[in-house]
DNA sequence: TGTACATCAGTGAACGCGCGTTCACTGATGTAC
DNA sequence: TGTACATCAGTGAACGCGCGTTCACTGATGTAC
């Protein structure tokens, strides 16, 4: 079958997004390229036109990922009042419906131990798709200059990252709840 | 072969303390069952005279592996001066040494996101184990009473089991040390 | 305008590999008589 | 005391399965002449 110019290029967006969600929700070796495509209505064998291995779809959607979370996040720090950023960052970041949505939200805490773990070369990548994910998010922190932010804000994110990982282990809703309000309280008051 | 009475038990620990390392070093998938009776100069086949599955192995590493980890914090912990226990827990915490080797370290930041996709039944195991490696830190921090002390520390360790995640993203070391004494200032000043 | 050929996204069978788990077997020692 | 049998940690071949990757093929459309 012959494709509209613009077809393939869809598709491979398409595979990018699904992978994406995937992979947070399953870490890298949790979801199969087969199951992948199969949920796209595709088959595997077509996979290859579209990356030459499942590490580099790894990477694209890694950075998909960021991208998304820093859009969103951003979104929300823009829509609040001027000295309330930090707050509605915080907030948000650490909310409940964050944390019941592994697929949608923080590559960081999604895949925080798988990234240590991958060969130099892709961790390398990986570290450098969250530094400008952490970068993004420099303008909305205190800090005397950019550089100051841009620490704040890998600082504040990995912290964040570790609190909603563990709070992802909680099964029971309440104790969950008190993790996160504890920690929204750590960043936001002044002590515990 | 007939072995002395407590032959059995001394294998199984050995396994246990072997796979603690493994696991922390290359996640619950990354260690196959075979290389690490292989490293122990054993045959897989004996493996499950001891354990019932690969699963109930890495729920007694990952006790292995708190506890042990608990043990050299709270040795640091004693050894300061009572008013610089904090400083020697998120110094030592966040030391190069610690990133360095996540075979003996803490076993949320080398697992963390791993756990939070385990099945529910042993997801809740985990956390039960990592509570109580928690609830061990408390009394070296400050806080009203016991839960108080608790809360606390469930929240130092998770936030600092973040930054040290991502900590092992970064291979250029000045980076790295960089990140990590951002952060010990960040738990012991008062700002960044 | 019509015909032969090239293109290429997608198909699905097949390959090779690693892994968790099972199982019949080994053989040194303990136990029953 | 000696003999027959039970025990059981450890061995290593085998099984079944899932997965990443390859490859010959399909067939609708574009292009050359």
């Amino acid at each position: 079958m012959r494709y509209p110019p613009e077809h393939k290029e869809e598709t491979r967006g398409r595979i990018v997004r699904a992978a994406s969600r995937r992979f947070r929700a399953n870490g890298g070796s949790g979801s199969a390229i087969t199951s992948l495509m199969r949920d796209l209505r595709l088959t595997h064998g077509g996979f290859y036109r579209h990356f030459s291995s499942k590490d580099q779809l790894f990477e694209e959607a890694l950075q998909a990922s960021a991208t998304e979370m820093s859009t969103q996040i951003a979104a929300v720090a823009d829509g609040a009042p001027a000295n309330e950023a930090l707050r509605a960052i915080v907030t948000t970041y650490l909310s409940e419906a964050h944390c019941d949505n592994p697929s949608q939200g923080c590559p960081l805490a999604a895949l925080g131990s798988d990234l240590t773990r991958l060969p130099r070369r892709s961790r390398d990548a990986c570290h450098r798709i969250l530094m400008g994910y952490a970068s993004r998010m420099a303008r909305y922190l205190p800090g005397a200059d950019h550089e100051a932010r841009e620490r704040r804000a890998v600082l504040l994110f990995s912290s964040m990252a570790g609190v909603l990982t563990l709070a992802r282990t909680i099964s029971d809703r309440s104790e969950r709840q008190r993790l996160l309000s504890d920690a929204v309280a750590f960043h936001l008051g002044g002590s515990t």
